[in-house]
DNA sequence: ATCCCCTTTCAAACCGCTTTGAACTGAGGC
DNA sequence: GCCTCAGTTCAAAGCGGTTTGAAAGGGGAT
């Protein structure tokens, strides 16, 4: 009997914990679990050597029809499958990609995560790919990727949020298990096969936007500029800055953690400062939905007195959806590009595209109701 | 050459795809892809059996410890680590987690299944063990879940998000796959391993929380009902009425799809109404953060004019944290649930303790600003 | 009938590890 | 000096597939 208590803040609450008899093990008649089909039984089964019925399943040419036909149902009627890590062995392909995650990056990559791993997921299910996940503790990455490298244990990786001074790249490029970035670092560097959206013009093209409107005062709520695509963010609200003849104030320029309630601490400051801004340009939905909550606190409302245009990665659980969305955004897809970034990783490692290959990907502007002319 | 387009919707811009020419590999000397160090190498080296090696790397006794010791730093020197794939097929153990999630299922597990991740990450890493997650195409299930039995792909695996209806768990009692749910269904089913939060008792607790405070007009913003927590959610909210006197009005209880805009839409109308309420209990963060739109946009103060009361997955993203946080919340770490999912599934694996076993988490109360006395 | 060639099938080796059962040490007891 | 036995080491047989190279079968041409 074993009773586990979790700290409990103010009252005397115990947890339950009790083991319950012993589960009776329920097998089906016919297929169950202890029936290990392997190769040699079955094609004992058919009367065939095991290199036929081999042959057969895969595909090869050099196998009568009507055999391979009589192994298909055999197979399908009993149920067989040739074992996956056998196979592994002998041929050297996995069949499955892996995705790294260093434990300090797990909280950044976090709300992100979870949307591209099912747009990547619906492509690994499709061509007959597993997901293998590392976490591994900080530092011993290279020690995992060499060991995945040298196994065989993945057949490629994902590469996700590369830092500005990420190692995960050269050390890649030098053990030469094949990767996909998603995301880049230098813009000119063509060495490795990316996706990544355009930042620089997305931001480039919100802050016109706001300009056009008449906005001079204009706040850019970033994440922090050690992931490279806040860096281009800047640049691109920086260049339309200077189109329009704005200088940059520092006081409007925040970067840090993309919460909602950073969102709203640094939306808060600011408004209150003097000189106060009249739109925001914020990094993520969530800093969005904080500057929200800052801008009705303040009495004022959104899209009329308080402009405000957030990049949305669409996340599943943060729609922005609607004839006229709630918020004017640039857009584009996390899922859809892990998706895209799973299909382009398998046709490299299938040798069915050209490496490296680089895709950038326009976020499109979403008029939405937060965004209205200068007051 | 080959160019991507990707549609866009009211502009002309071209999405660049372009080829750089074809990296030239870097193999350091030492240590490099080629070289795959297999056991019989490796012991050749050394001028000992293959069976030698092995027994000294695992640790059996009957080996020379000057000869361990030689073994074990020519390992470190040369780099040498037998391989996981050929481990498996020896031993038939994978060392390796399986998380299943249907398509369908994906959206909903989306903001919590990332949380979930790390947590259960951290343990995996520790104790050696390999994510892997199946994303099955619906109805799928099934035959994922035998094919990882069959073969030992995985030596375990965790179910999410249970259903009323789900058949994963007779599924898996049936072919004797050891599994943990994170949930459970019949609160009275001790035939399987879960690990949950006392979801009756947070929302009773926090319903007489707030009758305490003398609202009589509450509502709850709950998730489908086809998600077993939410129907024990209501079962609690519906208790502390009761108990509090005050009967269950069908127009304050909402059921539906965690996300924000939901929220939003649902405290509007709620408040629109005649009679409407002086408090919310919502089932998700997002969901609150729903209603504290709707709520401020009504021209209300939170915590004064509207109380709103949400559970809180202390999810990395959203925080809810500071001396005093911004919402009063039934608070359970997920985060805290797949560390402990993690490690209880582990240890019945590997024999380290009785199955099946319970836990069931108590939510803590936290009180926040977003309650008050009603008005 | 013989030869040739193409189709179909098979036995054996291999992928890289663990593990069983046997063999080889050297020390200690008689 | 011989036997025993514990302490080490090893050869070989798995695990469950694929693949190479050879052999068997069958039909058509000579």
């Amino acid at each position: 009997m074993q009773i586990t208590v979790k700290p409990l803040v103010n009252n005397t609450d115990v947890i339950i914990c009790h083991f319950a008899p012993s589960l009776t093990k329920v097998n089906r008649v016919g297929i169950s679990v202890g029936t290990k089909v392997n190769l040699k039984d079955f094609s004992k089964l058919l009367g065939l050597s095991p290199t036929t019925v081999s042959r057969a399943l895969n595909g090869y040419p050099e196998v009568n029809i009507k055999t391979r036909e009589r192994v298909e149902a055999a197979a399908r009627e009993h149920g067989y499958a040739p074992n996956p890590t056998a196979k592994q062995l002998a041929l050297g392909r996995a069949m499955a990609i892996g995705h790294i995650l260093p434990i300090t990056n797990l909280d950044m990559v976090n709300p992100l995560f979870s949307d591209f791993l099912a747009g990547a997921g619906e492509v690994y299910s499709e061509r007959g790919y597993d997901f293998h996940i590392s976490i591994t503790p900080e530092g011993k990455e290279a020690e995992t990727y060499r060991s995945y490298a040298r196994h065989r244990k993945v057949d490629g990786v994902i590469v996700h949020a590369p830092r500005n001074d990420d190692t995960r790249i050269p050390l890649l490029q030098e053990i030469g298990l094949p990767f996909l970035v998603h995301g880049r670092i230098d813009p000119q560097d063509a060495s490795y096969t990316w996706v990544d959206i355009d930042n620089r013009r997305a931001f480039d093209k919100a802050t016109r936007y706001l300009t056009d409107l008449g906005h001079r005062r204009i706040a850019l709520l970033n994440g922090k500029e050690t992931m490279n695509f806040a860096q281009r963010r800047r640049v691109g609200y920086e260049d339309a800055l200077k189109a329009a003849g704005i200088a940059v104030d520092p006081n409007l320029v925040f970067a840090g953690e993309m919460s909602e309630p950073l969102g709203h601490a640094a939306a808060v400051g600011m408004l209150a400062g003097e000189n106060p801004p009249t739109a925001f340009l914020c990094s993520s939905f969530l800093i969005a939905l904080g500057v929200q909550r800052a801008v009705t606190e303040a009495g004022k409302t959104l899209g009329h007195d308080v402009s405000v245009i957030t990049h949305d990665d669409g996340l599943s659980f943060l729609p922005n959806a609607g004839e006229i969305p709630m918020f004017t955004a640039t857009r584009s897809s996390i899922r859809e590009a892990g998706h895209r970034c799973a299909e382009m990783l398998i046709d490299q490692i299938e040798g069915k595209c050209k490496t490296p290959a680089h895709e950038l990907w326009e976020a499109e502007l979403v008029v939405g109701r937060s965004t209205g002319p200068a007051p």
